[in-house]
DNA sequence: CCACTTTTGTTACAGCGTGTTACGTTGACA
DNA sequence: TGTCAACGTAACACGCTGTAACAAAAGTGG
């Protein structure tokens, strides 16, 4: 059985780093994350076992995030909130919580919950082995969501490094949002040992360089992998999903 | 879909009858029950969805028998009792109940509850039972299960060694899931005594390679059995399991 | 016990992916 | 138009991986 991999959603760091912490000393890899967007780079990125989720994220709502999610996966989630009235965690239940747990929370019970809801869902799917695989396609190109290679317009295969697939699949899953360098790095990320996002250097650029030399037409004049000068990177171009 | 059937388990006929006509109004089958004897009638008889179990049942306890049941059967199991501090929650987790409830609750959280449980326990359709030879097909190959060879999509029977066979094992059980060294190697080891695990040098690599040549219709470029460059290997396969 | 085969582990080397550095270019703003 | 930070990219360095060749270990049959 590989180690578990969690995702802390909350948005203050100090409760984040001290949950990430917690995590990381009993046998889990932590991920943290605090906006619904890093949340949906890492679900695009990697495997992720299940999703501690903060209710109150500034601006963001851990209740409506867990909506959406639902929807579209069957990750395991755990809101955790100080709202702890009845009516607050039954909204977090109708929207597909797998538990709600109220602040603040025994650490040990925390995680005798974690266990609890993950022994659950691998109870029932140790083998649901088949992998849902979505197809993306984009001005001509088609990316099955699961090799490391795509189909260009004319219909050859260009073959990606596993960096370049990965952050395609960033990009794919945050069509016209300006991703900011350290949102793609924490995307790309898969140790979740950077709390603390350390100096990077210029390796996105080159990343984003090489992709572009493979699939934009013209990378002098790129027009899926656009600069968004002074912030990051934006992918500006349509995508159709099947399943 | 067909109705939930929950057993309520409690020894006080009052506590029961109300919960048994919660359920029933909220468009659940309620069983009532109130021993491990009459559990385990129900549970040989029909299908139940989920166990409703207070803790404290006159001379029996809730905990024991829910620890004595999980080790026969994946049933969801949800805890109600009074005792509601952390240890005693703790304990109700450990022998993996999937829900601890204390007394008094909230008749709709509990519901909400109810619903998260048995939701979590179907997203992933159990498929539950062990089989006792499972073939494994992936991609036109087919695998027994048992023996040290496997069918070609071309229906050749192509042999593997002992140790190529333990390795396939192992990915099979953990299709899409990128597998460090350390974990094959752990994995292989059917001892089970090496914490030590030093000094394997690259035989991991080796047999990759040589299972590679074996399984994979072009070696140099593998679609199954892929690299995960700086992590280690990951099947990427859909793989059917039958029998 | 030995010769032989098969399986498994080790070493060496080449190739590739990825991050860093350096330098030229672009674009925003005064 | 001048300035300067941000960006693109060539060149390089380094580590990781694939694989051939070899060595060791484990059968196998006499």
């Amino acid at each position: 059985m590989s180690i578990p991999r969690l995702l802390v959603v909350d948005d203050d760091p100090d409760m984040r780093s001290m949950m990430t912490q917690l995590m990381q000393k009993n046998g889990f890899i932590a991920l943290p994350a605090s906006t619904e967007r890093e949340i949906r780079a890492h679900l695009s990125n990697g495997r992720i076992d299940l999703i501690l989720l903060d209710v109150m994220l500034g601006d963001e709502n851990g209740i409506d995030i867990c909506a959406r999610l639902r929807r579209e996966q069957d990750v395991p989630i755990i809101l955790v909130s100080a709202l702890s009235a009845d009516h607050q965690r039954m909204a977090g239940y109708e929207v597909g919580a797998d538990d709600y747990i109220a602040k603040p929370f025994n650490p040990q019970l925390m995680l005798a919950r974690i266990r609890a809801v993950m022994q659950r869902a691998r109870r029932s799917s140790s083998l649901a082995y088949r992998r849902r695989t979505r197809t993306f396609r984009f001005d001509g190109w088609v990316y099955d969501g699961k090799r490391d290679d795509l189909h260009s317009p004319e219909g050859y295969l260009v073959s990606l490094s596993q960096r370049e697939t990965a952050l395609l699949k960033v990009l794919l899953a945050n069509p016209h949002i300006p991703l900011t360098r350290d949102e793609i790095v924490a995307a790309l990320d898969v140790t979740g040992d950077s709390d603390k996002s350390e100096a990077q250097g210029r390796a996105i650029d080159m990343l984003v360089g090489r992709l572009r030399s493979k699939i934009e037409a013209n990378p002098k004049d790129p027009q899926m992998l656009r600069t968004e000068r002074g912030v990051g990177y934006i992918f500006g171009a349509d995508i159709s999903v099947e399943e």
